[in-house]
DNA sequence: ACCTGAACACCGTTCAAGT
DNA sequence: ACCTGAACACCGTTCAAGT
């Protein structure tokens, strides 16, 4: 079933070989091959590899864009997209390494920040306080997805060293945590709620 | 002055290309020719490109292991570390990009934790609860690090789309300070502090 | 309008050869 | 032990040429 060569059939094959195989991986070459075409098609339709980049990036600003914000307050909405958003970013991993890279994370929480406004609003919160703590949630969710990513391939590093903590050590409670994976859903959770408790307390 | 070729004095070479015009534009053949030998004599001092970044990363994590921890509580203490590492990272931004991508991220904050502990334990935090405060900060100091990086570099993008925010939106104050760059120094001491709320209570 | 092959300038890496 | 040049297999990109 050869499709035809649209800029959308090229964007698609093009995030699904990235998020098979990672960005390094890519090439304009692959690309081509997987389409059954000549390189140089693809440069006709949408241009180079910073220009294909550039649409990949596009398409993630506009799925961060349409996510659910479901909670009977406000402080509740608004952990709640926070934790949407963290999920899509996830999802998409090399394409938020993309996006990264390309300095775009910022442009990633435009299309949210008015329903957060909103939100922030109706408990009270406005002006710079508000872009303060629209900001550190922006912050933490962009961090913890960035890291998750980072721990769940290399998580072959992420167990401790064992000779940095003797076994005389007081807390071998805390060793044992340490030395198991980290649950980075919690660290989200624990995280989140400390920025929003501010928020509940009104 | 030509240098005697070491392993040494090729890292230092490799960081300060590095941090002059970043990872992207940094090449084998450019490093050779500014330490004036061939390509190939660098394959033989310290191998190839992933080797070289194996032993800049592995650079960073020392430096991660010697910073200063001072103040009047264990809390203030565990502020200060977190802080100073902060600093280091934002220093060393191409450097932690290159640690970042290849998941050694998790690695930067070994050599701190033993410390880290300590505190935790002096206000009475151990076990499963120390681990997940630990994390808390570390992913926090981490993403505070990468978004500034991301930032500085594309802050020409991170401004406002001034068709998003109307001019009869209520409240224009948010509207003005979300137009200004964010201030990524706020931002952290901001979620720094509410990570650590808890434990100031105590 | 769409697609192609040839060509260019660049990579990282290997390896046999030098001293 | 140290350094070299030649060579290989790969890039992204351009461009004149085809239909």
């Amino acid at each position: 079933m050869p499709e035809p060569v649209t800029p959308e059939a090229i964007f698609d094959a093009a995030a699904a070989m990235i998020e098979l195989d990672g960005v390094e991986r890519f090439t304009m070459r692959g690309l081509a091959e997987r389409l059954g075409v000549a390189v140089t098609s693809i440069y006709w339709h949408v241009g180079g590899r910073d220009k294909l980049f550039d649409g990949l990036v596009a398409r993630l600003v506009d799925e961060m864009a349409n996510l659910p914000m479901t909670g009977d307050t406000p402080v509740d909405r608004i952990a709640a997209l926070a934790r949407a958003q963290r999920r899509l970013l996830i999802e998409c991993q090399h394409l938020l390494a993309i996006a990264h890279s390309r300095d775009a994370t910022p442009r990633l929480f435009l299309p949210a920040q008015r329903a957060l406004a909103a939100q922030l609003a109706d408990v009270g919160v406005t002006g710079a306080d508000a872009a303060l703590v629209l900001r550190a949630v922006e912050v933490h969710v962009i961090s913890s997805a960035v890291m998750q990513f980072a721990a769940v391939r290399g998580d072959k590093h992420d167990e401790e060293d064992p000779t940095l903590w003797t076994d005389d050590w007081p807390d071998q409670g805390l060793v044992r945590a340490l030395q198991s994976p980290t649950d980075y859903d919690a660290v989200f959770d624990y995280g989140l709620e400390a920025l929003l408790a501010p928020l509940r307390r009104r």
